[in-house]
DNA sequence: CCTTGACCTCAAGTGGACTTGAAGTTGCAT
DNA sequence: ATGCAACTTCAAGTCCACTTGAGGTCAAGG
């Protein structure tokens, strides 16, 4: 049992952070000392997740989704799988989008705009989103 | 030579959004035919690699910093390679998230965060957040 | 010449993820 | 009993990345 405050030691994030995730039924507090939050210690898995999660790039109500916020979580599957495909491509760009930099480093092209071989090495990631972006339904056409 | 629909046809960026951009200096359109912006091909690369770059996670501010908004960028190296290392964080903690989830779907322990198999997981990556965290002179305490 | 439609500007609004501040409450040490 | 640090609530504020809307301008076609 923690409070708030060793929680937020633990976790590295602010009580009001926490109070906040509470709120929105990220997480859950199991009482009260007095007025106080207690947390149990599974929390903090919970927290590691939901940080990893959120650099993956979703949005707290999709983690909300993902992660069922009870203790018997009763995850969709495929739902999952879709998260799971999601982020293989996120890791794709970011892989381009590293080797790009790198490579620019050490290019001495004058525009590296310009250098074949940045651009490929970018036209990979940039040629798999659009035809994500084609048959999304939750990111619809925006414009 | 674009106008502004057909870069947004191009590039999949709403025309409020390339004005946008272009207010903040991250793109910029080379003359105007009576009103309309004007805008070389290059910037469709341009535009790839913010795109990218923001899905890595970083702010248009600090795109643009590592841009350089001029066609003679002179990037900064070290800069550069901190954004790739930091890339690197980025994906191994994807990885993990990636196999953490795919490990769930496929794990029939009744709660899957008391799962040590899990856990392990997460904790990679983590702890290498903790790490990052603590040296961060960008991320400041923040509590 | 005049209309039309695609663009323009500029200010204000939106949504997500928090943070801040004011005012109240409580367990614990003195 | 009293003080006070550490919590509490709730409303409002902030920052980022845009979007929306009102009102204006232009050039090309009829």
């Amino acid at each position: 049992m923690l409070d708030i405050s060793e929680l937020s030691r633990a976790s590295g994030f602010s009580p009001s952070k926490l109070r906040y995730y509470e709120e929105v039924g990220l997480i859950r507090s199991v009482g009260r000392r007095g007025l106080k939050r207690l947390y149990e210690d599974e929390v903090k898995t919970r927290i590691s997740l939901i940080s990893l999660a959120q650099t993956a790039g979703f949005s707290l109500v999709e983690i909300k989704e993902t992660m069922g916020s009870e203790g018997r979580p009763d995850l969709d599957r495929t739902a999952l799988a879709a998260k799971a495909d999601a982020i293989d491509v996120r890791i794709k760009e970011l892989t381009a989008l590293r080797d790009g930099l790198r490579h620019v480093m050490n290019c001495t092209a004058e525009n590296h705009l310009d250098c074949p071989r940045f651009q490929r090495i970018i036209r990979v990631a940039l040629t798999k989103k659009q035809v994500d972006a084609k048959r999304s339904k939750k990111n619809p056409i925006k414009w």
